[in-house]
DNA sequence: TGAACACTTGAGCAACTGTTCAAATATAAC
DNA sequence: GTTATATTTGAACAGTTGCTCAAGTGTTCA
């Protein structure tokens, strides 16, 4: 069996060969095109987004920020790890609460420059 | 049955009544959060991300962005309909081609500042 | 010690997303 | 008309996501 190419991909040189050398040579690297959308993502999510600017005036502990979204406990504890993990909260103990804010102000940037873009 | 309470969500009063409630009044509309989370859920996937980037250059028909990403007409076609309905590519037909440009210059400072982040 | 509290975590599940495949549309050339 | 090319579209499918529920950790206080 020959090498089995897909077919739905356009293989025909018709087009514009060299346009698309040029601009394949300039593409983001696999290492970018994927810590951009992975920034992106973290943001794309209504529940995040919301607990982003809850804390963007001040830190909260995890059961303020969930009487604020009116949301489970839980939810907001499993959506703030995914936060930890992509280092845009810290977070400080005090007895048993913990104390939640920001800890990435490149993503404030891009938060506020989203929010003025839906605000036009 | 008495109206059932979901049971997970924090009820105390004992943590801070008043920060809680002064958060939640400063709180973003629901239709801000949604447009927000919406905004950046269209940048948060790495075929869009390349297609915008591709197009951030010059104008490209479907079989050149296709051969670019080396990934199917039909997938290519599939996001470009996204970035279409998101008002974010505009499109011109010249025989049997379609050519994709950017449409909002918005998205383009929000997706610069995305780079500028990963590239910190 | 044990009960109460604040939070975290894992499993399970429904909803969503991106891709493929096949079929459809549209335009050009014969 | 038929054929070829360029693109769109719908269905199906696998993979991912965000929530709930229940059980777990760790700290405080009696």
């Amino acid at each position: 069996m020959p090498a089995k190419k897909v077919h739905d991909v356009c293989e025909v040189k018709s087009i514009d060969a060299k346009k698309v050398k040029r601009v394949k040579k300039e593409m983001l690297s696999d290492d970018e095109v994927g810590r951009l959308s992975e920034t992106f993502r973290v943001l794309a999510d209504s529940t995040r987004t919301k607990i982003i600017y809850a804390l963007s005036g001040e830190e909260l502990c995890v059961c303020d920020i969930s009487n604020v979204l009116g949301m489970s406990i839980s939810a907001v504890s499993h959506q703030l790890r995914v936060l930890r993990n992509m280092r845009l909260v810290k977070f400080r103990k005090e007895a048993k609460m913990v104390f939640y804010s920001l800890d990435d102000e490149h993503i404030t940037t891009l938060f506020n420059e989203g929010l003025k873009h839906v605000r036009e």
